[in-house]
RNA sequence: UAAGUAAGACAAAUGAUCGCGGCCGCGGUGAAGACCGCGGGUGAGGAAAGUCCGGGCUUCACAGGGCAGGAUGCCGGAUAACGUCCGGUGGAGGUGACUCCAAGGCCAGUGCAACAGAAAUAUACCGCCACACAGCUUUGGCUGCGGUGAAAAGUCCGCUCUGCGGAUUUUUCCGAUUAUCUGUCCUUUGGACAGACGAUCUGGUAAGGGUGGAAAGGCAGCUUAAGAGACUACCGUCCGUCCGGUAACGGGCGGAGCCAUGUAAACCCCAUCCGAAGCAAGACCAAACAGAAAGCGACAGGCUUGCCCGGCCUGCUUUCAGGUGGGUCGCUCGACGCGGCUGGCAACAGCCGUGCUAGAUAGAUGAUCAUUCAAGACAUAACCCGGCUUACCGUUUUGCUUACAGG
């Protein structure tokens, strides 16, 4: 991805957990945090509950490529962490997709274009 | 053709666009580690799963001995090894192809066996039979039953103990049944009802008996009062011997009338095998750093496989404070895949040719669109192999079996 980087350590979640704000909806969770750098970094959760190494592998994919095509208008300096819930192992891109927008809206670090 | 059985193969496909991890090449930036761009090629499974066995590899430990502990369990072979595989033996199931088996030892010892049943490792409760006795008798014989009954007395047991409850024995009473007799009724053999009278001891037996997983080999005969391996034939069991087989075992012959249930996935016995921990193993490079206090102490402490003997080492432990948690290797060429030949019934082994087929490190395979169909199940490598087990939408190949039809 061009602009961002991945949160890799337990406390980086833990940092963007504690002090971030939260938005959810049916499907994923969002935690937002202000970083101080130039790029986004963002981070995917997908615990047991959701299912089982493929269920939790493809989530994670279609989390990550809703992210990517749409990086372009994302705001910068964030740290993002997407939580997956329950309900989003049974859906496919495009609602992933939407509630991923969705989200980012009420976070409202998105470029809303007016045309 | 249908049903079945055994052994395999595949695990949606194709195209376009965007995107990701290694690798190779070229180019650029930079002192370097590296980073960026372009191109090429490559990128999960039959179970990658469960982590249940076995091995390689690594580190630690290791003179040695003993005791524990664990695993396996018909025989032979294969293998690096196995609890796996192959071939056989025995047993079970199936018409069959074929499948299944925790398949050593309860004649070492100990334990357990609910319920049912008269009786559970040994039993006479019923039944059958005999002698005697009693009753009746047509002089042939027939019958001799036993109740969650009542009362009294005795014995034993339990409890909330000067009583209550339970079990059992004896006596008396009551009742039912049966044989005989008498009376009444019904059409007869005969039956129904009412009344009268009488009514047990001893021994033999293991053939039969609603149980049970299991009842002292099975079945038939002979014998007998009734019966019984008491005796006999066949089958089974055990012992001996001969033959075949490497062996498990099989077959023949002879002998023993057969002292005795099941359970060893109960303890256990016997035989064989087993050092521990695991790639977060471990090796190297770089960076950073700071110690302090308390306690124990050579009759101590630590390491030695779980314990002991024995052996080795000399400081050790706790608390507080602080630093690093970055990179490289291990990391994929291997008991490897494919094809052929040879040996072997086979598992497998040897030789020749040929191929290189993920290597991430928070973790790469995805998304969108279109088309097709049988409409897509289970499930994501994490050091590597050999197996086992479990999950699974389906498609398909070959051999064989049974049934039907045709030739």
């Amino acid at each position: 991805m061009k602009f961002s980087e991945s949160l890799k350590k337990n406390h980086q979640f833990q940092f963007v957990y504690r002090n971030g704000n939260s938005y959810a909806n049916k499907y994923l969770v969002m935690y937002v945090k202000e970083n101080g750098t130039e790029g986004n970094r963002i981070g995917i959760s997908v615990s047991r509950k959701v299912g089982n190494s493929v269920v939790r592998h493809r989530v994670t994919r279609l989390v990550r490529e809703s992210y990517r095509l749409h990086e372009a208008i994302f705001n910068s300096g964030l740290d993002i962490v997407i939580v997956a819930r329950k309900n989003a192992a049974s859906v496919g891109f495009h609602e992933i997709e939407s509630a991923l927008l969705h989200l980012a809206k009420l976070h409202q670090i998105i470029k809303v274009y007016i045309y």
